[in-house]
Parts: structure tokens; sequence; C-alpha cells
RNA sequence: GGCCACGUGGCGGAGUGGUUACGCAGCGGAUUGCAAAUCCGCGUACGGGGGUUCGAUUCCCUCCGUGGCCUCCA
């Protein structure tokens, strides 16, 4: 049937082909990165690692270009260099900073089945390509500089709005925006900024400054996918400002009718059915899940619900997710793969229908090639049934006491002496061990086996 | 105030103008010495009120509720 994508541009469901019959080009805003990245920040990153690898399994792995960039210039950044790195120089400073926060980062997604991205620029490596763009938007009447600043003059952009659906009229009467002395339109805004010498800067043609934050995306997609691509991602929250400046950006320093293609978002993320804030006390990060639970149920909770709903985080969740995930690696994580299931394929290519993916997989519980094929699809069996069996939170359980007593609940039951054999059940029941009674297939022997209670 | 989402059975969560989503939990059955596990089966839901229609959970209007954006934010 073909992959169709919800496109915010549009608001419509559309069929997806790629501009260049080539190579699919796609690109995500990543995370600021100036401290231990939250759960609402493995959304996207999720969601967009299962486009990319329909997008792999659809076009081929190697004609997919996947850029997801890393914020590593902006106020909180440099607020928390100066904080952490007194005396070093504020360029250094933010770059040691980002470092650290950066390579954390990367290790919460890998941990969550993530693949690597083909690139993961950094903002601040493409200073250049800003300062270009910049000047292609001064020649073209799009931006001026003023008092140091440089500012994209949003009435030059006939088009501006278009992807927010506003007008420039409602902004205006719902303005909250800073009326600065320089800017010529309230509406303006900055493409570079004056940095004092205790900030970061780097030498431009408007002196020693830094960029807004949008013109880095402008910049990096540029640099790594060229003027127009084919899909742009991330939280619906950056529709409006910064993906619809990242348009005017691109748009008028490239006269293309587009930027990208297809303008992709996710819902925001709730915990336990309230707005996630550092106030309420319940900011969760994805290290303090990964700490108690498998990265695996993280992602596969995440995918239970559709990426553009709203999705509310609960331990609830979790829970369930683990359950169904043992279920799954029992039948299929030592199956060999083959043959997807051309149900899951189907709901994937439907905007990215994960939970009816999710419905398809259980139907195919009978057909452990089949399910193992889809469920690597979707990035998860990263290890062996007995590997995950094992993740299960070690209970205080001695294993040679159980077999122990396993083996003489077996003896009592041989002889027929049920009484004690439940007595022993029961006795194993307080210890938090559940048995599973059944029959060696080959010898048809009586075997026990058991596994910790949950 | 402006703009925009969402409101589905006990819970999670798809979808559709008229036939079972699916999962979890629950209940019944098979199985078992009894259980557990497993297998089979069962629920008949779409926020309130109007309207369009032969027929609406699905379309339109309106009300209520929740959340988001308009300012840094996935």
């Amino acid at each position: 049937m073909g992959l169709k994508l919800y496109n915010t541009l549009t608001k419509a469901k559309e069929d997806f082909a790629p501009l260049d019959p080539a190579r699919v080009r796609m690109y995500v805003c990543g995370p600021t990165v100036y401290d231990y990245a939250h759960i609402g920040n493995a959304r996207p990153v999720i969601v967009f690692d299962v486009l990319y690898r329909l997008l792999r399994h659809l076009y081929g792995a190697d004609r997919v270009t996947y850029v997801r960039n890393i914020t590593d210039v902006d106020d909180k950044i440099n607020a928390r260099a100066v904080r952490d790195y007194p005396g070093v120089p504020p360029v250094e400073a933010i770059r040691e900073l980002t470092e650290s926060t950066y390579a954390q980062f990367q290790k919460d997604v890998a941990d969550l089945g993530n693949l690597a991205p083909t690139v993961t620029p950094r903002a601040t490596e493409h200073i250049a390509e800003m300062i270009a763009i910049i000047e292609r938007l001064i020649a073209g009447g799009f931006a001026y500089a003023a008092e140091g600043h440089v500012l994209f003059h949003v009435p030059a952009d006939a088009d501006y709005g278009k992807l927010a659906r506003r007008s420039l009229d409602d902004m205006i009467a719902g303005a909250r925006v800073d009326v600065a002395p320089y800017k010529r339109d309230a509406m303006d805004f900055v493409l570079w900024k004056p940095s004092t010498p205790d900030e970061p800067g780097w030498e431009s043609p408007w002196g020693r400054g830094r960029p807004g934050w949008h013109i880095e995306c402008s910049a990096m997609a540029w640099k790594h996918l060229g003027e127009t691509f084919d899909i742009h991602g991330g939280g619906i929250d950056l529709v409006f400002p910064h993906h619809e400046n990242e348009i005017a950006q691109s748009c008028s320093a490239f006269h293309t009718p587009i930027m990208a293609k297809v303008w992709m978002h996710n819902g925001f993320l709730q915990v336990e059915g309230e707005k996630m804030s550092k106030s309420l006390g319940n900011f969760v990060t994805i290290r303090e899940l990964l700490n108690d639970w498998p990265g695996e149920v993280l992602r596969f909770t995440m995918l239970r619900t559709h990426y553009r709903q709203p999705i509310d985080w609960t331990v609830r969740g979790m829970e369930e997710s683990w359950r169904t995930l043992d279920d799954f690696f029992a039948i299929a994580a030592d199956a060999e793969p083959s043959g997807l299931g051309a149900g899951v394929l189907e709901a994937l290519e439907d905007d990215l229908n994960t939970p009816r993916a999710i419905a398809e997989l259980h139907g195919l519980r009978q057909d452990p090639a089949a399910l193992s094929a889809s469920l690597q699809l979707l990035g998860f069996l990263g290890e062996s049934a007995q590997s995950w069996a094992s993740r299960r939170p070690a209970a205080d359980v001695d294993a040679a006491a159980v077999d122990a007593l396993i083996t003489a609940r077996l003896a009592a039951r041989k002889a027929k002496d049920f009484a004690a054999s439940d007595r022993i059940r029961d006795e194993l029941a307080a210890m938090g061990v559940l048995l599973k009674d059944g029959k060696d297939p080959a010898t048809g022997e009586p075997i026990t086996t058991w596994e910790v209670k949950r």
C-alpha cells in the first residue's frame, strides 16, 4: 500500500515519495544538552527511530540519511557552564559541559534500542554555515543588522505562519514578544546576537557574537541534507516558533518554496496524569528509569500510543509492557527471524501506527519467526530469551534451596503425598517463588520450573 | 484573549457512517491430584445536548472537561 505520513504542513495524511528517488533525507531536532535528558526527550528519538528503521526497510539501509542534531549553545547551557566550569574560557566551558551531557544522552538513547543516526551534528561546529545563511538573508532583503544583532524581518516573508497556521495579526494580538528598540517589527526574531566577553562567542561580520536558536537547524540541515529534503521531525511544541522560523530562514535564503516536504510532530507526554515539571517533582530522567526498567520496556511503553497522541507515562503502563515483552521474548527471542508480518508493516506504513502494529504482533504468537522479524523491525529483541528473563530484579531467593525443595516436592507427588507436596509449594510461595509444573516432552516425566513472583 | 489537539468498555489503546480491534485485568471452560502456566470462550464501550442521515461512536453545531501552543521547552 505504500508509506503514508501525516504532514503538519497540510494537516493531512499523504502518500510519501522522496524528492530524490535514490535517497531519503530526514532531519530531527534533538535536545538541548545541559543536563540529563528526561523521558519526554526520549519520545521523538524513539518515534523517529522507528520511522528510520521503516524507511531503511522500504528504501534500503544505505539510502536513508538521518540527521539528528544537538544544540550545544544556548543560554541555559551558558549559565550551567559558568556555574560548573569557573575560570574556563566560555567556548571551551560549554564544549566541556556539552561533551559530558551529550555522552550521557547518547548512552541513554542507545539503551532505549535506537540506532545511531547517520549524522549527529553540533550547532557549534556549524557557525560558518550559519553566518553564510545569514549573509544570504541580508543580501536578499530578509534580514538586517542592528546594534550588533542580526534579525530576520518577518514581514519580508509572505509565507510566514504557514506551518503553525497563524496570521501575523493573530500573533501580534496575543504577542508577548520582546519589543527591542532595534527591531523593525515586533515579530522579527534574532539570527545573531552579540556576546559579552564572558559569554561564548564567535567572530562574525557583525562582531563577536552567537547564533539565535533557530538558525542552527537551518544551517545543519543545509550542510548535511541540502537546501530541501524530505522529512523534518520533532516535538509538537517546536511547531511554533522554532520550525516556523526555520522554514522562514531556509526558504528565504535558498529561494525555495519548501524546506522539508513533510513535517512530523510527536505529541506531548504527561507523567501519571500530570504535566511533567521540576516544580511538581515528577520530572523523570531517562537514566532514572533505566535504573529500574529495561530499555525495551520504556521503548515498548512509548510505542503503545500513537506518536501524535498525548501519552500518559505511568508505572502501571511500564509493568504491563514488561509482561507483554516477557511473553514476546519467550516466544520469539531465540527464533530465526523470517517473514515479516504483513499486518505489522501495513500498520507502520499507515503513519507509523505502532499501536496497531503491536496488536498485529499479538496475532503472530503462533509464528515465532515472523514475530521475531517484526519485533526486530521495531527495534526489539536486542538479547536472548534467557538474558531477558534474567533482567527481573533478583529477589533474595536461594536457587539451590529452591531446587532442593522442588526435588522434594516431586518426590512427594510421585508418592501421591499431596499434602506434603502442597506444603512445599506454599513454602516456596511464601519465599516469592512461583512454580510451573509440566511434563518432559521426551520422557513424559513430570518436571517443575519456577520463577520469581512479581 | 487568540490558535490547536483530545475525551472510546474496570484499565491501556486502535479504528470506522451500518459487521469482533487488540492487550491487561475479570469471569466461564479445557487441562491439573489441587494449583500455576497454557489453550478455548465471554463483555458489547464510544463526554452531554442538538442536527444531517434509512442509520453516527464515526459528519456538522453547541456545551462541558482535559491538555498544548502563543515566552525557553520533545
